[in-house]
DNA sequence: ATGATTAGAACGATCGTTCGATCTAATCAT
DNA sequence: ATGATTAGATCGAACGATCGTTCTAATCAT
């Protein structure tokens, strides 16, 4: 998830999401860090400037992680429900294989303690604009209805993240099938005639 | 919102929200509350067991709120699609009304700082349990496909958080037309047969 | 030997919380 | 009716703890 940083950072930020999912960011201090990390205050201060620069490098790192995982394996030639289906399966495959930084992105993307910058810098290296792009290609070869792409690939990103809520706190037992099933549920929601198109 | 409490607390419970949605739990400080509200330390300490205390009251009244917006006007005598819509229209009417306790719901009911004990009581005094019979009735009538119900619900909700969210991030006019399309969208995702049935 | 890293003391600031003093208004005794 | 008494509302200074951050001096790796 690290990888571009050096094992010093890498700790860290690892420890850094681990903390602050499981106990809040005001109970994630500088000292809880440092000891869990096994890196010195004093390190720490050597690789980031602050404390809030460990929250929006981890929200950088992250955003660019789970950006690639969702857009893996995408191939342009591949019909448009083939692509529709892979990047939906991808996000609930990150969801339940990543879950600490899925949450953090979901909890912090909103938050003034994440910089406009940080934010700017997750926008060009996020999904929301590929995805636009294939929604409008749908819309444009009749195969969505005509609306905005915008609001059809945020109202079926909202599904996908309550799901994976939903699974997370286990009140839901997110299989194979169920998570085809509310993939389906999200193109029956917008195409123009009802059913798989294959 | 806060009709339930006295002067002084509805004047700490309005004050906290607002510094919690717009500067963060962590830099909405005893002072600044007290600052803020107009009253002092002391004085909340008086009508408020601690901070933590102050937070999840405002969540139990939040709760309380947000249901029973949601769940207004709603009568079972009605057919299901009238029902459907009814309450999803509220929830967009309170995410536009209200978005400083909507979105205060939506980034503290994960959190560890909400006691266990006041989710409980958010789920007994929610909106979820009388909305997944409505769903399971529709399943019954044949309506609906025959498929969880808390995963239709949950997915739904997302759906209309994410629009909300959109709207509160001025991506996106939240008029009625558009609201009424998001609702149509969550009912052709889930119907056996596509389109309103009236 | 040199730069990286350590542990942890020290800093001022701020945190959540406490506490005694003061104010208010209702109740009591006469 | 009036002064004494009282319960509780309100205040803000003060407390100890902890925060993020800096600094020092010792130790480690190459």
């Amino acid at each position: 998830m690290f990888e571009q940083y050096n094992k010093v950072q890498q700790a860290v930020l690892e420890t850094t999401l681990h903390l602050i999912i499981d106990k809040e960011l005001q109970a994630t201090s500088m000292s809880l860090i440092a000891k869990v990390s096994g890196v010195s205050t004093g390190n720490i201060y050597h690789y980031f400037s602050s404390k809030e620069d460990i929250i929006n490098e981890l929200y950088k790192a992250i955003v660019r992680f789970n950006g690639e995982f969702v857009m893996k394996d995408m191939n342009k030639a591949n019909s448009i429900l083939t692509q529709f289906r892979k990047v939906w399966r991808n996000l609930i495959e990150l969801g339940i294989k990543y879950p600490k930084g899925f949450r953090f992105i979901e909890q912090y993307s909103f938050s003034p303690y994440i910089y406009e910058q940080s934010k700017l810098e997750a926008y060009r290296d996020g999904w929301c604009g590929p995805l636009e792009k294939l929604y409008q290609q749908a819309i444009e070869e009749g195969v969505f209805v005509r609306l905005q792409p915008q609001m059809m690939v945020q109202m079926h990103y909202g599904s996908i993240v309550y799901l994976l809520k939903s699974h997370q706190q286990d009140m839901l037992e997110l299989t194979d099938d169920v998570a085809d099933q509310a993939i389906l549920f999200c193109w029956n929601a917008v195409i123009q005639e009802k059913g798989w198109n294959d």
